[in-house]
DNA sequence: GCGATCAGCT
DNA sequence: CACAGCTGATCGC
């Protein structure tokens, strides 16, 4: 939740997604996307009276914001002083002194921050500095070096301050897996129920917020089958969203909502209370979108969890996960950090010391001024038009001209249609987009944050919430593997020497990663063409614990039991390296969840794990995940490469901890002249090849790739919990 | 009656 | 769980 009290320190005269208090005197309201915790204020009776006094006030935000907003009676009031700005078009606004006139001109670019329809970052350059405000977002790594406007020529802007949306900058949500995981996790899941017969129904149990209509849009497009919801009137205008919902409660998949929708489904109902024509009883299973779930689970990391009788979990995000806003601040390297969310226990003060050493003012100044200055990354081969006249346009403001693969829900369907996939048709760009490499994750940050990590992966999670049902229980955590700070974790007692250990073998394996990084990407350099699936991954750090026998022997029995003989290799577990990942060669012709093991659901001892964990090359070929990633990103941020320059160079510098570069620092007047012409989205064409240079990855002059030996001796201190300071080479 | 706030819940 | 948002109780205007 947003603690941000509205007001950035240079530029007060504004406020931004608060409303309340001092911020009703403001020049000009700004409102990042439509979630009522960004919203304080915005219909109070004191704001009321501002906008009847004032000729000059007004909101400004994304169309969609606008649309959506005005959509709700509560705020129709806002109509006449609320102003929509388009993405990416850097604008000029007079923030105006009503009682004495004074004017201060200053430029605002809304960027799309891929939280939920609508929801952009704000950029603001002027007199005071050119400062970003993220709003809530969840941007893929790598992809905030495709933001041009964030980038002057092919370098950073110099961001004197960053409002950051720090939600999940907690080690907990190191990594989240990314978006076309999850859905693709989600869809496999519910492919597989609702292809049994008709009787088969999804409840998607989401919270009542905009951030889900991009798992509606693809679950409906997968499926052919619209997504029934209890209100689709905010989106009457957005036909991209619309035409994947319906109202018509006979369908085989559900998001609406009842106040007791729980009692309904735990009475095998429902909250929409639909029934089958001819008596039948519907056959329910739920998935509950969710991400503080998992960050509480360490030792299974995969998207989908059953955690009851018919109850799923199935991770899902709006918010960056920890390396992804890391990787966000690595490259914005803004001056200045503030948080936006401050988590329960700590002070605005904790977070921004946390994001001090990714900011370029520390006290190291010379390492920290170092910077990459990652190029920027240009999509290529794929053009894109503001004024697209079909029925594209409305919700994400721009369009790919490139087609889709579009299917046309088919609403008189009673038979699910097995969808068959087709993205063999497509262009590899729309599928390919935003893999990461995963190789890189910067060396320092890795070691800065391995100590709490090691903590973190092993910590215990005695969670006994989710429904009531009999047969729940969610593999987690044995007391054995508790370690919490090298002290007892309060719901587990445990020896300190397993957790030393623990501790150990979890160092031995960082250091068998780091090493094999490295490795990687010196042959990254060396190796263009190397596959994406010898990339090591941190994700393994996140790998389930091996299975005891017996653990073994009942993941198996279950699996068995669940396909019945179907195909009982799907569900092994055994070998602990990838969970369940079903294939789309043999998904569309074997279900994995079976009518008979539906109905022996009561007696099955434990959460039954599903997909994931599928390497990335699987989520490229594999063809099943419909992504349109343009409802919620730019299209100027699917590219055809990924092997991240700006992010290697990163790592680069920070193993060798070397300070050569200088930063460009914009001459600020510069700047916003730029910025003021510029008053069109920015299309300027790349004449230079990116293709070659995004992939030439120049070394640091005299760096010095650290031997195995010192790292070990590093993780030993960092286990240790000694202070490891970084020794400058120069 | 309405708004603000908080506890409780999901 | 602190995601985002509801409901209901209480208090003040």
């Amino acid at each position: 939740m947003s603690c941000f009290e509205g007001r950035m320190k240079e530029y007060p005269t504004i406020s931004i997604d608060r409303y309340d208090k001092e911020n009703v005197n403001a020049r000009a309201y700004f409102l990042s996307h439509c979630h009522k915790d960004h919203m304080k204020g915005l219909r109070a009776p004191a704001l009321k009276r501002r906008l009847k006094c004032s000729l000059t006030v007004r909101l400004y935000c994304s169309p969609v914001t606008k649309e959506l907003l005005l959509t709700n009676p509560r705020y129709r009031f806002w109509e006449n002083h609320i102003v929509a700005i388009e993405v990416e078009t850097p604008t000029q606004i007079s923030l105006i002194d009503e009682a004495t006139g004074e004017k201060e001109d200053i430029v605002v670019t809304l960027l799309p921050a891929g939280h939920c329809p609508g929801s952009v970052m704000f950029l603001f350059e002027g007199s005071n500095g050119t400062v970003l405000y993220t709003g809530d977002f969840r941007l893929a790594k790598g992809e905030v070096t495709r933001m041009e406007l964030l980038h002057s020529g092919s370098r950073i802007k110099y961001i004197k301050s960053i409002y950051l949306d720090t939600t999940f900058f907690d080690p907990r949500f190191y990594q989240i897996p990314d978006r076309e995981e999850c859905l693709k996790g989600i869809i496999d899941l519910v492919r597989s129920w609702i292809t049994l017969s008709s009787y088969h129904v999804v409840w998607l149990n989401c919270k009542a917020a905009y951030g889900y209509e991009y798992l509606f849009t693809n679950l409906s497009e997968e499926f052919g089958i619209q997504v029934h919801v209890r209100y689709l009137d905010m989106f009457r205008n957005m036909p991209d969203i619309l035409q994947h919902l319906t109202t018509n409660r006979e369908t085989q998949i559900h998001a609406c909502r009842h106040p007791k929708d729980d009692e309904f489904f735990r009475g095998n109902r429902l909250p929409c209370g639909i029934i089958a024509k001819d008596g039948t009883p519907l056959k329910i299973i739920s998935i509950k979108p969710s991400t503080m779930w998992f960050g509480e689970r360490t030792k299974k990391t995969n998207v989908i969890v059953r955690t009851g009788a018919s109850s799923y979990r199935a991770c899902f995000s709006f918010h960056s996960s920890y390396t992804e806003v890391r990787d966000f601040l690595m490259h914005i390297s803004p001056a200045h950090a503030y948080p936006n969310v401050i988590p329960m226990g700590k002070t605005t003060e904790d977070i921004i010391e946390i994001l001090q050493p990714f900011c370029r003012s520390n006290s190291r100044t010379e390492e920290s001024m170092y910077k990459p200055l990652g190029p920027l990354k240009r999509a290529k081969m794929i053009s894109y038009t503001t004024t697209d006249s079909d029925s594209e346009e409305g919700l994400f403001e721009e369009t790919l001209t490139i087609p889709w693969r579009r299917k046309i829900p088919n609403e008189k369907s009673n038979l699910p249609l097995c969808a068959e996939t087709t993205s063999d048709n497509l262009p590899k760009s729309q599928i390919s987009f935003c893999e990461d490499t995963a190789a890189d994750y910067s060396m320092a940050a890795s070691l800065s944050t391995l100590k709490n990590f090691c903590i973190d992966c092993e910590e215990s999670n005695d969670d006994d919430d989710e429904e009531e049902e009999e047969d729940e229980d969610t593999v987690e955590c044995s007391a054995d593997q508790t370690v919490n700070g090298g002290k007892p974790c309060v719901s587990h007692s445990h020896s300190v020497d397993s957790s030393l250990k623990k501790l150990e073998t979890c160092c031995n394996e960082a250091t068998e990663e780091i090493t094999s990084q490295q490795n990687q990407a010196e042959k990254l350099k060396s190796d263009l063409d190397i596959s994406k699936s010898e990339l090591p991954m941190w994700e393994s750090f996140f790998k389930p614990d091996p299975l005891t026998d017996s653990e073994q022997e009942d993941s198996q029995k279950q699996c068995v039991d669940l396909t019945g003989s179907q195909s009982p290799n799907l569900f092994s577990d055994t070998d602990n390296e990838e969970c369940i990942y079903i294939s789309s060669q043999n998904s569309s012709q074997s279900t994995h969840i079976s009518e008979q093991g539906s109905e022996c659901w009561g007696s099955q001892p434990d959460t039954v794990l599903i997909s994931s964990q599928e390497r990335k090359e699987h989520s490229v070929s594999a063809g099943q995940c419909n992504v349109k990633f343009c409802d919620f990103l730019k299209p100027q941020e699917i590219v055809l490469n990924n092997f991240g320059k700006t992010n290697l160079e990163g790592r680069e510098q920070m193993i060798s901890f070397k300070s050569t570069q200088c930063l460009l620092i914009e001459d600020l007047a510069t700047s916003s002249k730029i910025a003021a012409e510029n008053t069109v989205p920015v299309q300027q064409s790349t004449c230079d090849s990116q293709d070659s240079s995004d992939f030439e990855i120049p070394s640091t002059p005299d760096s010095e790739v650290p031997q195995e030996e010192q790292l070990k001796d590093l993780y030993k201190r960092l286990a240790a919990g000694e202070m490891v300071i970084a020794k400058k080479s120069i």
